[in-house]
RNA sequence: GGGCUGGUAGCUCAGAUGGGAGAUCGUCGCCUUGGCAUGGCGGAGGCCCCGGGUUCAAAUCCCGGUCAGUCCA
């Protein structure tokens, strides 16, 4: 037991439900948390005052701050902007790691404190309904990191506080509750403190210090971690003793939202079913159900009666909830898409429409945004620095959301009508399931349509969404194969001049690499592979004879050579050069390949930053790829990119270019980097190391980038943007080329255009319009050839009723014309439409045969199909077809005569 | 990153098992009416998304691409 419970008077207790050690200043039997206890603070608050959810964060803040933390901001709800493993924040935890929880990077303050919002969507169908989840919370946090001679403090101070805090805000200590248990999370574990009061857990205090080995096991991390989570949603509610936690949290828009909706609010039910909820774990839809039941139960109304009443309420929770969480989501700069965090956003934000429809809200989701960012801005300023944007996005999200329902709705009525000409009155699981995956109707909505004017039947499992996570069962990840080596740094003279392309070097090792022959020097001006950018190129000598370096990549900061060789000679190569190590040797850069590579990359940062200047801030790179003749940026955005748009670009990047600026490149420590630019360096994705290169064009751009730059832009030289691809909903790519590569490419084009012209023998600017012509005129030609080949056909006819021979009691036309098939067709069903003859076998001179039969010859057993079949075969083709109309062909188009003749021979058996 | 669905007339779509490119609405013309709504008849309008392949024959089957939609991680 620790001395601090000692102390303030805490004593060790074991729960009589649960098991599990527990502290607190009484005697108790049971630990405190659900569903050991029950929640006791609905209608009766259990501190002195009610806090709403910005007092308390005020409040929270006020006493850290007197207790020697420094509050930092909040950061961006997008993690992926420092990291790579998760897309949201999820707690106040993420922030830090891996950077500042390895000790490669200073935290910003220490001891801090923050709130931050935190997104966790998991139990997004609870949300509304349990009245304390939410996708959205506010994880208020005193975090430490204590260093290996540096322990500013751990368990005996963090309890303290965090029995102060309560204390200071007027929870009774006695009420409290440490309940002793482990964490685990993101590879790392430590012991941790629940911290209960009446029924409901309020906080954790983790104690991270192991760290979680592959096998199982922990190891012990000289870094120790004090991280703890306040849930402040959970402190303002049990404050005001509200039915929900939402009421306490965002009153006014649950209020403006009752408003508009005129829903009516039982707070008995709300009350109860807080209360339930909080006994439950709650899983999936049929733990909700259990849940509706046991509440209708216990105030002695029927499950009906329960659901009129709640499913409204639920609808504006849900509401004032998700929007909420888009505003975070949207403002820190996640754009809606099918894939990523773009899929969570669009997931959310259609989630709210649907329960705005449920409650026949006719507003828009704009104008409930509205609602939201009126009470929400006040408390964030960046939300409303991102109003408008936000704006744009809802609108048209809204929009495509709508022409998806449609759509879909479309394909379940066809559905229906199909299922029901089968003879089925329920939809089959399969269907309902294939209606979700690959049109995303929402089941409900199926469910809805069918019962509705459609009258069928439709099931809805309550582990649908369950059935369909196991379908996309998830590939397992390569593991990463680990490459170690015992060896210095390189130093990379790249970095100190540009311009070097040559140096001598020491060979310090020669490695083999999956099947590649490596040399490893003390420095090198090789760039190796990396941040989108191909390595360089080059050649090594040594005693004298020259190897061609033909890859250059990097494990860890060690730049490996790769040796072009053949695979008859590597054995030999591998001896040489093994027995040259030690010696010193010279090597140089294709220069040419080095310099092109560059102009890429610098053009790429003055396209992204034209780009965000014409497009609007919220554009960020989501990848890039440089190359020789072309490079490629995807960046963020929610709509398609126009042609003026990308004009627009292209003009803006010159225009850079030719300003001739000064690149300003230096090394930063990652915290002073963060401090001066914020996350907005991370463009070109998570930048690993606690040094960091920043490449800055005075006035234009700024990002952290390893890779090789010119020293001014001017020497980029021409930009053009050679076209623009939707790789995926919300990531725009950009492909353009610059300096020689670009006249290449408009040379190219050129070339087109002028070949285009000469098809034509018009002038470039005359092509389009005369293709316009070419075109309409050869539509108008097919058009009147056809014609003309009915009119053909119809004069043949005339001429043929003569032929018709009387085979078997069937009247028989066989005749060879010059005819193409299409015409054969015609003339041949014209005889049997209109009862001149039974059976016509037709052939041309190109091998093709075209019979037909009337009902009177099917009658007698004459297919057409069957027909053909026999005559086709003498032609040493084949053929088929329908009863009425068949055809065939032959390459043995000289034996015409015969092949008829044999169908005709056929017809007289 | 992986999976699924779709691209046919100006719009919305139909085109089982490969074999004559269709419907509804819209559009144009004619008829019915004093005029309109309407009703009747007729016409125009298709690189069946693009490129390969299989086949005697591909809107249809196979492969690749492209555009759009959607689900999962």
């Amino acid at each position: 037991m620790l001395k601090i419970f000692e102390e303030l008077g805490y004593k060790k207790q074991i729960c009589k439900e649960c098991g599990h050690e527990f502290y607190a200043q009484v005697d108790c039997d049971t630990c405190g948390d659900a569903p050991c206890d029950e929640y006791e603070f609905i209608g009766n608050p259990a501190t002195d005052n009610p806090y709403d959810l910005y007092e308390i964060q005020k409040t929270f803040r006020e006493f850290l701050e007197s207790e020697g933390h420094e509050a930092i901001p909040r950061y961006p709800i997008l993690a992926k902007r420092w990291r790579d493993d998760v897309f949201l924040v999820g707690a106040s935890i993420f922030c830090f790691q891996p950077w500042v929880t390895s000790g490669m990077v200073e935290p910003p303050a220490n001891p801090l404190e923050v709130e931050q919002p935190s997104i966790r969507l998991n139990d997004v169908d609870n949300v509304g309904r349990t009245g304390r989840h939410m996708t959205c919370f506010t994880m208020g946090s005193h975090t430490v990191i204590n260093k290996p001679n540096e322990m500013i403090y751990w368990e005996d101070e963090t309890i303290r506080l965090c029995h102060e805090f309560f204390k200071s805000i007027g929870i009774d200590t006695k009420e409290i509750r440490f309940i002793k248990s482990w964490w685990s999370g993101g590879g790392n574990e430590g012991p941790c403190y629940e911290v209960c009061v009446r029924g409901v857990e309020l906080a954790t205090l983790v104690f991270m210090q192991y760290k979680t080995l592959e096998n199982g096991e922990r190891e012990e991390i000289p870094i120790k971690v004090v991280d703890t989570g306040y849930g402040l949603e959970r402190i303002a509610w049990i404050s005001q003793g509200t039915p929900t936690a939402y009421d306490a949290c965002f009153a006014p828009v649950v209020n403006k939202l009752k408003e508009i909706t005129n829903v009516q609010v039982n707070e008995e039910i709300l009350a109860r079913n807080a209360q339930i909820a909080g006994m439950m774990d709650i899983e999936d839809v049929g733990d909700i159900r259990e849940l509706r039941q046991q509440v209708a139960d216990s105030l002695g109304i029927s499950l009906d009666e329960y659901l009129s009443n709640a499913e409204p309420m639920e609808a504006i929770y849900i509401i004032a909830d998700h929007t909420r969480c888009l505003a975070f989501m949207l403002a820190d700069g996640i754009i809606p898409s099918n894939v990523k965090e773009g899929y969570l956003a669009r997931l959310v934000l259609r989630r709210t429409i649907r329960f705005m429809k449920e409650l026949d809200m006719k507003e828009s989701l704009s104008e409930v945004m509205e609602i939201q960012l009126d009470f929400l801005t006040k408390f964030y300023p960046e939300i409303a620095d991102a109003q408008d944007h936000i704006m744009n996005i809802i609108n048209l999200e809204e929009e495509r959301y709508a022409k998806t329902i449609e759509k879909g709705k479309k394909t379940v009525k066809r559905t229906i009508k199909k299922l029901k000409k089968e003879g089925k009155t329920e939809m089959p699981l399969e269907t309902l399931i294939d209606l979700y995956d690959a049109q995303g109707m929402p089941p409900e909505t199926v469910e809805e349509m069918a019962s509705g004017d459609a009258d069928f039947e439709v099931n809805i499992p309550d582990n649908f969404f369950t059935i369909v996570a196991d379908m996309h069962e998830s590939d397992v990840k390569a593991k990463k194969e680990t490459f170690e080596l015992d060896l210095d740094e390189t130093d990379l003279l790249f970095y100190k001049d540009f311009y070097q392309k040559e140096a001598d070097a020491k060979i310090l090792d020669v490695v083999e690499k999956e099947d590649t022959v490596n040399i490893i020097l003390d420095q090198t001006v090789f760039y190796p592979e990396g941040g989108g950018q191909p390595s360089d190129v080059g050649i090594i000598s040594i005693d004298g004879k020259i190897y061609e370096i033909e890859y250059a990549s990097k494990v860890n900061n060690i730049v490996l050579h790769q040796v072009a060789v053949k695979e008859d000679e590597k054995e030999e190569v591998l001896k040489t050069l093994k027995a040259a190590v030690g010696k010193m040797t010279h090597i140089a850069i294709n220069w040419n390949r080095r310099i092109t590579l560059a102009r890429h990359h610098t053009g790429t940062h003055i396209v992204i930053a034209s780009a965000r200047k014409i497009l609007g801030s919220h554009i960020w790179q989501a990848g890039s790829q440089n190359g020789l003749e072309r490079a490629r940026i995807d960046l963020s955005h929610y709509k398609r990119i126009s042609q003026e748009e990308i004009d627009e670009i292209e003009k803006l990047a010159n225009e850079i270019v030719m300003q001739n600026i000064d690149l300003d490149i230096q090394w930063l420590t990652r915290d002073e980097a963060e401090k001066e630019y914020g996350f907005k360096l991370y463009q070109g994705g998570v930048v690993p190391g606690s040094q960091i290169r920043v490449v800055k064009i005075p006035g234009i751009d700024v990002q952290a980038c390893a890779g090789t730059h010119l020293s001014r832009t001017g020497e980029v030289g021409p930009i053009k943007i050679n076209k623009t691809e939707r790789v995926q909903d919300g990531v725009e790519r950009i492909d353009f080329s610059s300096g020689l590569a670009a006249i290449d490419a408009i040379q190219e084009d050129n070339v087109i255009l002028r070949e285009s012209a000469d098809v034509f023998s018009v002038t470039n600017d005359q092509l389009p319009k005369t293709c316009e012509r070419f075109f309409t005129e050869w539509k108008a030609q097919k058009n009147e050839i056809e014609k003309l080949q009915k009119e053909i056909a119809e004069l043949k006819v005339s001429g043929l009723s003569d032929n018709i021979v009387e085979v078997n009691g069937l009247k028989v036309l066989k005749e060879i014309l010059s005819s193409d098939i299409k015409e054969l067709v015609k003339i041949a069903t014209d005889f049997t439409d209109n009862g001149e003859a039974d059976v016509v076998i037709m052939g041309n001179n190109d091998g093709k045969i075209v019979v037909t039969a009337s009902s009177n010859a099917i009658d007698a057993g004459y297919k057409a199909g069957d027909i053909v079949k026999v005559a086709a075969q003498v032609l040493g083709g084949g053929g088929g077809g329908r009863p009425t109309l068949a055809q065939g062909a032959g390459k043995n188009a000289e034996a015409m005569p015969e092949a008829l003749e044999k169908a005709v021979v056929m017809l007289k058996e």
